[in-house]
DNA sequence: GCGGCACCTATCCTTTCGGATAGAGGACCT
DNA sequence: AGGTCCTCTATCCGAAAGGATAGGTGCCGC
């Protein structure tokens, strides 16, 4: 099985070419930059698998994607990264990218998840998918109080002011106290503004 | 590596079983439902990966998982199913497998698959998981008509009636009347409810 | 003890929504 | 030619939302 690991880090891309070589079943090119792993899948016809570093020289976020892929034509390019976050990873995969690797991987799962991607298989390690609940709650969650979310929480369900303030045992005008509070907290004109951006946050 | 393959179809268990076992570094034990999946996994000790069927007898839905969850210990439990949708995978996750496999998967992923969960690595086949954005598009969006989806986009956005009007170059009369035909279109209560769903269904 | 904060309530007012009803033009199909 | 559907418009009305302002309570930290 070929691959073609393309990075800018000397150490990075050494290791990797070591450790996958060391397994006996494939067979590491290397390549500095983007346009050098290019013509290297020009030359040497195209890999099983081609990984590209996010972050190196000529990648231009995801252009350099394509342009990789147009190289290796229907063979898989997957790209790696030691910072990008989910939706980096999601746009790359929208890009046509089979798969995208953080560094931080454990070295035994690269193995399998290599050989996944030369398979034809997508891959990214879901723990990167599945923390989107946690990270973008708290920047507005914090700032909002526990009568606030419950309130929001109404208005995600399309609830009337005046059934919050059943729901909730008050008064019509304290809620629309709270909904104001919410708009001017989460930057909204109104309430189904308030209520689209809670959802968009995963707020609710 | 030794597997515990629980399915009460004798075919697909015992097709998986010699499928994995003629692979040489898995060693396969079978069940046929889940209570007989438990003994085994109580006697011979936990195994290094359990596939659970998710439509077999004493399965239960996701209840089924959590018991053969406690008799494994720490060690990972996985389902698989045929028919299954992406939220229940989605749900099984959450509830604690190690991965989710449908049963049309190719064979080759599959070892791969269950190389990978054996290690402790979530598995599901990321086109089901990115399938989500077609399939409950079209029961909702059908429905609606060109006009409607603007005027919903509108919505979607915190606008008010004016706003819609004002963008796409009618009368604040005009986009009333879609409102109120999207609101009995998607049974919401009001606009605010109307964006919700919308959001929901991923038409925006 | 006092300020700050979260919380609740009230009154007044304007704007927006939501619904009912009715009319009319255009596209498409039969 | 008639029917159906989408489209746009209009008027009227009550309900809801949104904003401003002015209070009151209780809790916490300084």
């Amino acid at each position: 099985m070929r691959l073609l690991i393309a990075d800018d880090h000397d150490l990075v891309r050494e290791t990797l070419a070591a450790f996958l070589s060391n397994e006996g079943q494939f067979e590491v090119d290397l390549a500095e930059d983007l346009p050098g792993a290019c013509d290297k899948i020009r030359t040497d016809g195209p890999y099983d698998l081609v990984l590209l570093d996010y972050g190196m020289p000529g990648m231009n976020g995801l252009e350099g994607l394509a342009e990789a892929r147009a190289a290796q034509g229907e063979k898989p390019v997957a790209l790696m990264s030691g910072t990008a976050t989910r939706e980096v990873a999601q746009s790359a995969i929208d890009a046509g990218a089979i798969g995208f690797m953080p560094k931080t991987m454990a070295a035994k799962s690269l193995i399998n998840a290599v050989r996944f991607m030369a398979m034809g298989e997508t891959y990214i390690p879901l723990d990167f998918l599945n923390a989107k609940d946690e990270g973008p709650v708290s920047p507005l969650a914090e700032r909002l109080t526990g009568r606030e979310m419950e309130v929001l929480s109404g208005l995600c369900r399309g609830l009337a002011n005046k059934e919050i303030a059943r729901e909730l045992d008050l008064q019509e005008v304290t809620i629309k106290l709270h909904v104001k509070t919410l708009c001017r907290k989460l930057e909204a004109k109104n309430r189904t503004h308030a209520a689209m951006i809670a959802k968009e946050a995963g707020l609710m």
